[in-house]
DNA sequence: TGTACATCAGTGAACGCGCGTTCACTGATGTAC
DNA sequence: TGTACATCAGTGAACGCGCGTTCACTGATGTAC
């Protein structure tokens, strides 16, 4: 049967799917302890068990989640050319089904603001899954001659025009405007690939 | 003297500039209301002389940072060209200073992620006021012939891609990789301009 | 001009609420003999 | 194999704290006559 230590590894998987789908929808404010253990079915006080403070959760929640992002968006990326990939990455991650289905989207962008003014295993577990996205997208790839400098400056770029993007467009109503900002934002993050150096 | 609509007006302005401040230091969350009277010099209770709700006070305090922000980036904008213009908005925006002084920096910026999880009044004015900046970006410039839609569309990713590389600047600890957001960003932005149309 | 009253910006204490955290307890699982 | 005890994941109630909001009150300013 299930023992104690399977028990409690499920629990814990519970809390951590209940709290990266909280943070990003609500965001770090909106995880709050007893909503997650409640998402989760347990009670409030069976917290301390798994984490020593709300900060370790968050921090444990946020790998939890980005390990699950990057699976579904540089998991299974192609041999194709650096500007293909960053086209293809562009049109898969700035969509209306992604704005409009924050709690399982990307959590970096889920928390792009609170990460700066947050405690300190949070921010620094921020950095490590933001390092860790750039890696992926940018390995991998591409026969042809962009080098690893180049790329990694286009990455970054491209990432930050995707997080600022969807989060632009979650924060505006008017769906017409929303969706302008979503193509406009997809079609310049598909031109911002580097060209390949000529050798 | 001093009226008593002047007084009143005086500590209005003074509640504003203070809670103005606290949203782009420390985001929706951390404007509460305690502090910002505090700050304003004045106690917790005259404030709802002034604002019937929080949710009231943001919005007018999103809207007077806001007025500023247009002021310092996008008031005094030369003619020159389309290219040109998002070249020099991005290497002032995307800066150092910028980054480390989040308190009189752009607020579209500081709440970008908490917008779209705020009451309708705060959303109604987050959209309202990043309609008015891209019309500032958009506007006065350029004989060039760019086309008005065009022009719209490179600055809704222009402000994204400020947007998410300040957010992700100010998340990440270590300054060498901090720094290099900026400068990827700043490069990036400088050339989503499109080129003018052939006539 | 002087007096009596009304207005109202601001004070300071209190309120209920949700938060993170603590803790005495329960009862099923695991261990020693 | 059976019994006695130890462990520990989870329960449920309580805690102090900061929050937004309310309210009786104060005292300077404004108004009526």
């Amino acid at each position: 049967m299930a023992s104690r230590t399977e028990l409690k590894e499920e629990s814990l998987r519970r809390i951590l799917d209940a709290c990266a789908s909280r943070l990003r929808e609500e965001g770090l404010a909106g995880a709050a302890i007893a909503n997650v253990m409640r998402d989760a079915g347990l009670t409030h006080g069976a917290f301390y068990v798994h984490f020593a403070s709300k900060s370790e959760l968050a921090a444990a929640a946020l790998r939890h989640a980005l390990l699950d992002n990057r699976r579904r968006w540089v998991g299974k990326l192609k041999r194709e050319s650096w500007a293909q990939r960053l086209h293809s990455l562009a049109h898969r991650y700035l969509t209306r089904t992604h704005r409009d289905h924050p709690a399982d989207g990307c959590a970096l962008a889920a928390v792009a603001t609170e990460a700066a003014r947050s405690e300190v295993a949070f921010r620094r577990a921020y950095e490590n899954e933001l390092r860790k996205s750039l890696h992926g997208i940018c390995s991998g790839s591409d026969a042809e001659a962009v080098p690893t400098d180049q790329r990694l400056d286009d990455a970054i770029a491209f990432m930050a025009l995707c997080v600022g993007g969807i989060s632009l467009a979650r924060a505006v109503s008017e769906q017409e405007f929303s969706d302008r900002i979503l193509d406009a934002c997809a079609a310049a993050a598909s031109r911002i690939a580097s060209a390949p150096s000529e050798s």
